[in-house]
DNA sequence: CAATATTGTGACCGCTCAGTCATAACCCTG
DNA sequence: CAGGGTTATGACTGAGCGGTCACAATATTG
């Protein structure tokens, strides 16, 4: 007897799928993945150990699912606010703005960002592949933005991808000094010093 | 009978830390801190196992010393090259350039400075302290530099610790990418692409 | 309210691996 | 080259942990 397309046993399942993610989120973020033990997760979701099992195969899989939800979440945060942007310079301060504030609110997420994505990548994995992916993906919205913006002479003539690499690195760095808890400013702030600093870097000097 | 300050016993035995090092730094690089096992490092350096315990106290200890061995060299590195400009331009140019350089030079160094560092920072240990005063270092080298340019009205106003931090992430991105083949220009050709973006950022616009 | 199906449990298993230690090989030195 | 000291070895141990499964609790159905 599906409701709304779903059996009630689905929407069950998806809801504890749910709770074990963001218990899982909290632990590894605390104690990273090869830290963490099955056992913390299950307590923190409140579980047994044989329960994450029936919903996840592995310890892995439950760690790339909080990575994935985590990430896409942010990109199409991201991807919308700069849609709300006319020229370049307003979807980059938006792209700047939009990663700080989310990882405001996402500490947890961005901490295992930070610990493990270069680890995803440098340690070839059967899921290298995806997260490449993911990094290409934000890549090259960035780099379209700026391709576009030396289309209308704004922004000066430069590799775009390169470009973007570097506000890509740019705001990653911050993110990581705001975790580590180096910075007082508020996240307007830091935003529009970032932002400054990187659009005089590649804008047209007029 | 000591020679030159040390006795025979002394310099074996440092030979064959630095050939554990050596060995070690190969395997962490490749394999990342927790699935390099001390077989593998034994195995790397041509010793037993029980060997490596003569001469570390423990797997940590070992990865600990590659780290600061690398670390060390390469801000002595650094810091020496940016002594022989005279101003801040050609410093933060010298900053970027080095670095990139010995990163080329010292690939497996930079891997895993890059998977482990976070992890060392954003997970409490007795440890932390150490690293947290290794960027310090770095950064307010930076910083200094940046303040003297702006007394010299070379950089604009502006904090320096910030700007150094900016400096610091472009670079350090900049790297991350090549490590990972994502850039096919030449150490010089980057390293000017870099300096060039975030000097144009920071730099009083005349 | 049985009878059956589904979901949850946690003791347990097998394996990996850091670190140990009894023994061996290799020095010196006299 | 004997014998005492030093360095090397690798089989072994014990702890930790991912994953399993026999059983229990709970839900569903007729």
């Amino acid at each position: 007897m599906p409701i709304l397309g779903r059996t009630k046993k689905e929407v069950v399942s998806e809801f504890r799928c749910l709770e074990i993610l963001e218990a899982a989120r909290g632990v590894f973020a605390r104690k990273g993945f090869n830290n963490a033990t099955m056992d913390d997760v299950a307590e923190a979701a409140g579980v047994a150990k044989g329960t994450l099992y029936l919903y996840f195969p592995s310890k892995r899989e439950i760690f790339l699912e909080t990575f994935r939800q985590g990430a896409v979440a942010l990109q199409e945060e991201v991807r919308s606010k700069m849609d709300e942007e006319a020229d370049a310079a307003g979807k980059i301060l938006a792209f700047v703005r939009t990663r700080l504030e989310y990882a405001e609110r996402n500490r947890d997420f961005f901490r295992i960002y930070y610990t493990e994505f270069n680890n995803m990548l440098t340690h070839p994995a059967p899921v290298r592949q995806e997260f490449q992916d993911l990094y290409d993906r934000q890549a090259n919205v960035l780099a379209e933005v700026l391709r576009e913006g030396m289309r209308r002479k704004q922004v000066r003539k430069m590799d775009p991808l390169a470009a973007a690499g570097i506000v890509y690195d740019a705001t990653r760095g911050w993110i990581a000094q705001r975790l580590l808890g180096w910075s007082q400013s508020s996240v307007e702030d830091d935003a529009n010093f970032v932002f400054d600093v990187i659009w005089r870097g590649i804008a047209c000097s007029k």
